[in-house]
DNA sequence: AGCTATTGTGTAAACGGTTACACAAAATTA
DNA sequence: TAATTTTGTGTAACCGTTTACACAATAGCT
């Protein structure tokens, strides 16, 4: 690889000079810009960022922490962030958290040792003290913190419109489930369905699940042995679903008319499923996207009118639950 | 962040003794090593790693180029090379490349500038002149080509299983759906695929399709349109059999009964379908893991026995297909 | 022509590590 | 005890950029 020194003699010219021309700063004579171009272009020279990194102390990387990309919900959101960035020439260091704060750390201190010139991360609660005093600003995504600036989507109003989709549509043995109480937006959108249909004064049921399709699977078994008369089921996200419409289908038993059920996300595949399922969906990309304007501008020392974004979640109606009863 | 040159201060020692210390390297006499660390705990000194990687030419980053993280095949494969070389302290900068040559090529630019001590990529066939010259080591996923080495899985082996599934169960009017041709491991699996159906002289129809969901549609809307009689389907990946698979539950034809469907990859949620797909697995996790694996030793100068490892597929039977006579 | 701005360029000091080399002190050997 | 080897440590150069600063040349004013 040719160096700036190696770009210089061959334009014979000082270090200095070339750097200038390259970055466009201060003065250059027209003449030594163009000798300068001629020798960049005839060495095929790519300046270092490592030097460069290392005398701004920033780099052109981002640093992103998702807690699993095979969970089709976060590539989604992972693009988001991609495609944002890349037009001004920010790049992904990417790392899969699992959930587990030792991960995240790890992750954060490579991250730190490699100047990035940020982070986006969809961190677990407890966990983000490992962000508090960085000097490099930090957006979380899909997660929210009083301190940080975040960009998430409505879980109360989709937890609660989960509920009222069923209840509207008829459905009074529910059973709700719920995923892993330590991921905050999961548990939120349990908590918002849980109060409205509490409310509702119709019989729930709550069962615990991961967010895996192994952990549906295994909830969704017993379920129907544990409540027989359910006809309704929220799950705590699309994978979990599609196992519960499975282990639906494999009963015999007749959805939506028997049984209705709705997931969360609205990941890609839902509308494969057989039925296509009904969901509430999450914006995953465009959180992405908006996690990454937002870094963007807080690197760029912007002003920034609202730093935490509620993105608004929407009903999603497929053929897992009835039609409403239109009004006459 | 404190810097070498403070923890030096702290411990009365200069900067080559605090180097060799945390890096084990040279003399340290035990009580000053002992002095380092507590100056290294009490300042929670952490190396910075962009000036260790322009010292040395070389950092702990390794590039990783994927097509699209949005396609549930690749996700498992970006775990199986973070997964692994997360164990050796290599961490990842990631791109999505879409099949673009530009981006391919912006992607290599920006990995080489940040010195990254190798690369991962699933490069389009034609690009990847792009990585002839590079003096680091560069293993190829998914893809193949003589001069780099390689991980991929057997898709000539793939297509022709998923001709001779189809065949051996009975189906005699088949619809073989073509991948983009530009994708050579899609378009050998077609190759391989379409070579058995010929030698078994039975009626064969191509079509074309992307590997998207909507491309799916788009070609399978029009497929019993064109070929009513149909009996058998072999879609170019799991994605376009899912959608194949909406299309005859849509027309009410019964599957596999009346028609046999095959898909490409085993992606997670084919498990989900219903009926749940029958397809030909690719080890993506696995591939991604030796990818890695390769690429370490590579890094290391070891000797490679096989630079080339081509993974083997397999039928994995569900229930678009029917049971295969068992031999009295 | 003489003076001041403006323009153009080079030198050298950073940035934060690693390591070759020099040298001193301690341990080992004869 | 003297000579030699081993151990321990510091100084300074280097990795490839950027930029403060100095200074020269040119342009623009009276």
């Amino acid at each position: 690889m040719a160096t700036i020194r190696d770009v210089a003699k061959e334009a014979g010219v000082s270090v200095a000079t070339v750097s200038r021309v390259m970055n466009g700063s201060g003065y250059a004579h027209e003449d030594t810009r163009k000798a300068v171009m001629a020798a960049v272009e005839k060495l095929n020279y790519k300046p270092n960022e490592v030097a460069r990194s290392l005398y701004k102390r920033k780099s052109k990387l981002v640093g992103l922490i998702l807690p699993d990309i095979t969970n089709p919900f976060f590539p989604e959101m992972a693009r988001g962030v991609e495609d944002y960035l890349q037009q001004f020439g920010y790049r992904l260091i990417f790392g899969n958290s699992d959930e587990k704060r030792d991960k995240e750390i790890e992750y954060i201190d490579t991250f730190l040792q490699n100047n990035v010139v940020g982070m986006i991360a969809s961190t677990s609660e407890e966990a983000n003290e490992n962000f508090d005093n960085l000097e490099i600003p930090v957006v979380l995504l899909d997660r929210t913190a009083e301190k940080l600036p975040a960009v998430y989507s409505d879980q109360k109003t989709g937890g609660k419109l989960a509920a009222r989709v069923l209840l509207d549509r008829g459905s009074s043995n529910i059973v709700l489930i719920r995923g892993p109480v330590e991921i905050k937006p999961v548990f939120e959108r349990y908590k918002a369905a849980l109060e409205e249909l509490t409310l509702a004064k119709v019989n729930v049921q709550v069962m615990d699940s991961s967010l895996t399709l192994q952990g549906g699977q295994a909830c969704v078994e017993k379920l129907f042995e544990l409540y027989p008369e359910t006809d309704g089921i929220i799950a705590c996200n699309d994978i979990v679903a599609a196992a519960a419409l499975q282990e639906i289908l494999k009963r015999g038993i007749r959805i939506p008319e028997d049984i209705q059920l709705i997931g969360y996300d609205d990941i890609a595949f839902t509308t494969l499923l057989h039925p296509p399922l009904s969901t509430i969906r999450q914006p995953a990309y465009e959180m992405g996207a908006q996690a990454a304007e937002l870094l963007i501008k807080k690197i760029n020392q912007e002003k920034i009118e609202e730093t935490h974004k509620k993105l608004p979640v929407s009903f999603v109606e497929r053929e897992t639950t009835r039609r409403k009863a239109e009004k006459p």
